[in-house]
DNA sequence: CTGAAAGCGCTAACAC
DNA sequence: GTGTTAGCGCTTTCAG
């Protein structure tokens, strides 16, 4: 690795000189900075970046904490937060709980070391089932800034990026309705996350608002993820009648549609289907599963948005929490 | 952030001492010790993880270049090398090309300024096409390891991860020939690609070395990601007869299968399908979809070793390449 | 047993 | 216009 030391003695200059050549100072005389930018050309130069993060206890990098990357909308998430880093000269350091409580203790003692600058992360489904963020709020007392998004926690006090699970839950309820549909179920793999309760929770209001609807809620878990065939099976055995389904996950819509298609329920004829996911996703589906598009990849820009306007924020402001729109968007499986 | 120095004049001993202390070094009393790890304990001490980086040249992070992230293959690679990584106490800066060369000249480019001790990567695909590969031997040549996975090129000279790409499309297409088939058709979102060529290659060997199959070979190249339901549609239109289908790539295996179900092909008795994808991948569909299985966490995990042996070898081996075993999964879609 | 000092690569205040 | 110096946080050799 070249260093400036390299480039100094090669010159018979000193040091400084070159490091200030090398950024144009005007204190050095224009040949100078002719001859070190040329030796640095020539031989390469890269300023050291760890030297650069010593000196400015700055790293310019973010750590990232995904919970599943397996999971599409998490997949996007990232594409999302890398691009818009990149984009403003940060690094990401990817880390991927996997769901599991003692990973995401772990990442976040590695990396608040002075690895990083701040953290991106989702909450992992193991931390969200102990109700315990006391490792989330030590990183914070710290004093390294951190932004949850999607699953986020009102035992958090930071920034957050969310969208609004509620709503968009209610909304495509309400759409069933509009449809005339009399027997709407929802379907949920992510029973135990926040979100999954607030989706299941816009479901039901949204019912109890209607004026002609009688059946009761009716919220199908899917207990594991290799559960879902059956689950869905069991469904359509047991309520024969459904004739419109909700599924709040990122799969299950899919599953849902598949077997319907199966039994010969006529869509969106009989039964109309809605999934939860982002757009482009799962358009593989004939006819094209309608979704409550997340819009990923705003959630991701935000996130980073966020934390970077932080780290350069030199006094306190308090958190904010920024809701990202959802849409509703209708495609063949829904009238 | 609490350092070596605070920790020395609370306690009025030397930085050193502290050092040595809360290495348990030998030179140092019992009592100081004792003093001084509770007091790190106490304040939360972390050693600052950038000095010792600079003190020894090396990070202990790796640098990840992921093509496309929204690939399942590529997602499920960057979980086992992050698996990995993270077991041998590395982390992962993770890049995404986004299949564009310059964005993988930029991330190799900033990232090799003693930001990371090594790459993992999988060329883009615009850097294939162009066939160009200069700015990854320029990164070899100043002496940082890169190990190239899946999308690897005969132009570089470096630790290599594949799998047999040409073996396992001769496999799978055999195994339609055992099967009878006498109108096998191959479908590929990748010819642009290297992995593309050979898998087709082993395609039309399989059937070159056939006895008793009269029919040439038929390779139904996918243009662009959003014309894969409509290429697929087309061919069905133009090859009615079609009694075997071998998808190469990671997605249109699943709409060839939709597609046919929905013209009423009994499957897989009319027709069998063959996918080219991980394990657990695609499993929703139904009838499950028969698979080439890459054994993607393989493939990370081989990677990441590789690397890590190059970083511990003082001197100099010639680089390997490592081949991950396919295997073919029947699963429904074929007899 | 403890401390002083040098050095990893860089920047910047301060001489000359 | 150029050089010296100190310091970011740490390890390690060498002195005491």
């Amino acid at each position: 690795m070249v260093t400036l030391k390299h480039l100094a003695e090669q010159l018979n200059v000193s040091i400084s000189t070159v490091s200030k050549a090398l950024h144009n100072s005007e204190e050095i005389s224009p040949d100078t900075i002719e001859r070190v930018q040329a030796l640095a050309k020539h031989l390469n130069y890269k300023p050291n970046k760890v030297a650069i993060s010593l000196k400015n206890s700055k790293t310019n990098t973010i750590g990232v904490i995904i919970p599943d990357i397996l999971n599409h909308f998490f997949a996007k998430a990232l594409l999302a937060i890398e691009k818009e880093a990149s984009k403003q000269g940060y690094n990401i350091i990817t880390c991927l709980s996997n769901e599991k409580k003692g990973k995401e203790i772990n990442s976040l003692q590695l990396l608040s070391n002075g690895s990083v600058d701040g953290f991106i992360m989702s909450i992992a489904e193991e931390t969200q089932l102990e109700k315990n963020v006391d490792h989330i709020n030590a990183i914070l007392r710290q004093k390294i800034p951190i932004v949850l998004f999607d699953r986020v926690s009102d035992q958090i006090e930071c920034d957050k990026v969310i969208i609004d699970d509620f709503g968009a839950a209610y909304e495509a309820t309400k759409h069933l309705l509009s449809e005339g549909r009399k027997h709407i179920i929802l379907v949920s793999g992510i029973d135990n996350l926040n979100v999954g309760q607030y989706r299941t929770n816009g479901y039901i209001k949204a019912l109890k608002d209607a004026n002609n609807y009688t059946n009761e809620p009716i919220i199908i878990p899917i207990e594991k993820e290799d559960k879902i065939a059956e689950t869905i099976q069991n469904l359509y055995k047991n309520y024969p009648s459904v004739d419109g389904i909700i599924s709040i996950d990122n799969t299950s819509g899919v599953v849902a549609l598949q077997k319907a298609l199966k039994l010969n329920y006529k869509i969106p004829e009989d039964l109309s289907v809605i999934g939860f996911s982002d757009d482009n996703v799962l358009e593989f589906t004939d006819p094209k599963l309608s979704t409550i598009s997340q819009h990923t990849l705003d959630i991701g820009k935000a996130s980073v948005k966020l934390l970077i306007e932080r780290l350069n924020n030199k006094e306190y402001v308090k958190p904010t929490t920024k809701t990202i729109k959802t849409k509703l968007i209708l495609r063949e499986t829904t009238k």
